[in-house]
DNA sequence: CTATGATCATGA
DNA sequence: TCATGATCATAG
């Protein structure tokens, strides 16, 4: 007991835009209190909570399965934390990597350009000086790459698949890629997965994943804003 | 462990 | 100041 109905999933994007619309302008802290959620004092120890709230909100319904957050819809749901300067203030979790036969997969079928295929981006304060509970939702956006987007991207996966293929993804640095780069995913930098070596034999090695940079949400962001 | 959601925290 | 590498919570 004590939690309250969820809330359905959109049937269409224009429901899911018409409630995005409805959070404009309003704080984290009173979105969480129509949901009956508690507002923690601040991120450290609920990295997620943000996102989790907003997916909530909305009616997202893929939970933690390896889905869009909007199954019927097909849309990706994406906070996107701005600084005191209205710029993305973090780099943007994609997925992971594939953990077998990396070296085999296309650009077309990967993880990557199915994630951000069509994704749902929401823009949130997220200055450390306002208290969460404080802190507005944005207007939210509808974003598809553009060809040209799109073709950068699958130029940094590329390469980056290359990289896993020939060096093993044990040793790749977040420097490479200009939009997407590789970074740890993983609850801290002991846990092990399997992953492909130099060789191309399985090794076990810390999980990473796939991020955007900060350089490519403010695109985004500005081209929205245009 | 792997997936979901990300931000933290320190070195350069 | 900011990007890289590390980390936090939770479900299944």
């Amino acid at each position: 007991m004590g939690q309250r109905q969820a809330i359905l999933p959109p049937q269409s994007q224009q429901e899911l835009m018409t409630r995005c619309q409805r959070l404009v302008g309003r704080t984290l802290g009173s979105v969480a209190a129509e949901l009956g959620i508690t507002t923690p004092d601040n991120l450290l120890k609920h990295k997620g909570w943000v996102g989790s709230l907003l997916e909530k909100a909305l009616g997202a319904n893929a939970g933690n399965l390896a889905e869009p957050d909007f199954m019927d819809l097909g849309i990706e749901m994406k906070t996107l934390p701005l600084n005191g300067q209205g710029q993305p203030k973090e780099s943007t979790y994609v997925c992971t990597i594939a953990m077998q036969q990396s070296g085999e997969l296309t650009w077309q079928d990967s993880w990557v350009r199915r994630k951000l295929s069509h994704v749902l981006w929401v823009p949130i304060e997220a200055d450390n000086n306002i208290p969460l509970a404080e802190r507005y939702i944005g207007q939210a956006w509808l974003w598809k790459p553009s060809n040209v987007q799109e073709t950068a991207l699958q130029h940094d996966w590329e390469e980056l698949m290359d990289r896993v293929v020939l060096g093993g993804q044990a040793d790749i640095s977040a420097k490479e890629g200009e939009y997407l780069q590789i970074r740890p995913k993983a609850a801290n930098s002991r846990v092990l997965a399997t992953g492909v070596s130099a060789s191309g034999e399985a090794e076990y090695i810390n999980p990473k994943g796939f991020y955007l940079r900060p350089t490519f949400t403010k695109q985004l962001l500005e081209q929205q804003s245009q």
